[in-house]
DNA sequence: TGTACATCAGTGAACGCGCGTTCACTGATGTAC
DNA sequence: TGTACATCAGTGAACGCGCGTTCACTGATGTAC
């Protein structure tokens, strides 16, 4: 399904732009076949031959952006040392992401709640696993540390990211969270609770 | 929209049990309107005489659980006195709530994140006001009385909700946490983000 | 207790619409010799 | 450099299907007198 030639990638991310523009403008209800075709230019049998279904759109969506941000917070962690800073910079990469891009934050946070895209949870976190594991290497060496408690590693990721994800949710749907001030304050907060 | 009748709130719930049903069996594609007569054995026109169409009968479907999970919250906070009992106990029947009644509670959880439904974020706030103020105020006389951090009612929420709800979310689609040592062990690691 | 009547509850066939998907085809690209 | 050819990229009309919704109607319930 990747594509193999040049014009094929860039029909490929026309066609992942429009289909986010649509989801801004529309929500999950504009994503539909049609309205792609027309808002790309891209045609229905064109899209087929690289994304296999409109399913496999919005999942190419979904996977491009979670990538973006799992790369922000690798880049995050390696800007620090210690687990402290570490924990905080995470957090707050991830607030400034979803204030910096809250419509695909929305699509990752619904579109990953989602049945059908649950039942591929571990595709996409196969998919991801070569930026998910660096994560995961890091938490694990401060728990062998003594820096970080020694919960187990689903958990204690529950933890640091729960509460941020929560403040994500919040913020771009009732909307009465300052996420400057969270992304100033809640980092410490989080360290607290997974601190050793 | 509510029923009149004996009859029509004995329809009404068993619209709301079949729907749960096929949610259960099918997911969210399950919750057609034909699936939904044919389950139920109501037929459409009636449906729609309760609930005025099919997003209506998610949404009710949403708001009866949303209610009950409240309603336990609530009642949990009852039964304790202190900051960091409460907390402790809300975030502990938070996930025994999720474990059982993991249909349910997947549907809340996906379902919220819709984007249509975050339309109505407020509306379902306003539905749920009565429970919700509850637990307002018991945060806020804590936070008064200098047992929990002074941070926006929000955040706060965030902070106390956010870990349980990932955890929840994880433990549904992922499947790789023990739910019963979540119980156990978070609730305390929660209550150091929070306390003053 | 009986009866008239307004309202509520429920039926189910019929409707049109827009959806995702397919497929036979043309054109573009890159490669091998 | 030229050419033949396999593969990739892209087209767009056509398809059938199942969807949510409507509506004219019947039956049940409760209430007022």
């Amino acid at each position: 399904m990747s594509p193999k030639q040049q014009r094929g990638e860039a029909t490929a991310a026309q066609v992942l732009d429009c289909a986010l523009e649509l989801y801004a403008s529309q929500g999950e209800a504009g994503l539909t076949l049609n309205a792609i075709t027309s808002a790309s230019g891209v045609s229905a049998g064109s899209i087929y031959h690289h994304f296999g279904s409109l399913q496999g759109v919005v999942l190419a969506l979904a996977q491009s952006w979670l990538g973006r941000l799992l790369d922000e917070l690798g880049r995050a962690l390696q800007q620090v040392t210690g687990a402290r800073d570490g924990v905080q910079a995470v957090t707050e990469a991830y607030l400034r992401f979803v204030q910096e891009h809250p419509v695909a934050a929305r699509l990752m946070h619904s579109v990953t709640a989602d049945r059908e895209v649950t039942a591929h949870a571990h595709q996409i976190r196969g998919a991801q696993e070569a930026r998910l594991a660096p994560l995961a290497a890091w938490l694990h060496a401060h728990q062998e540390s003594g820096e970080l408690v020694a919960l187990p590693l689903p958990i204690l990721e529950s933890l640091i990211l729960g509460p941020v994800t929560g403040i994500a949710r919040r913020w771009l749907s009732v909307g009465d969270i300052d996420i400057e001030e969270a992304a100033r304050t809640v980092p410490y907060h989080i360290w607290r609770s997974v601190s050793a």
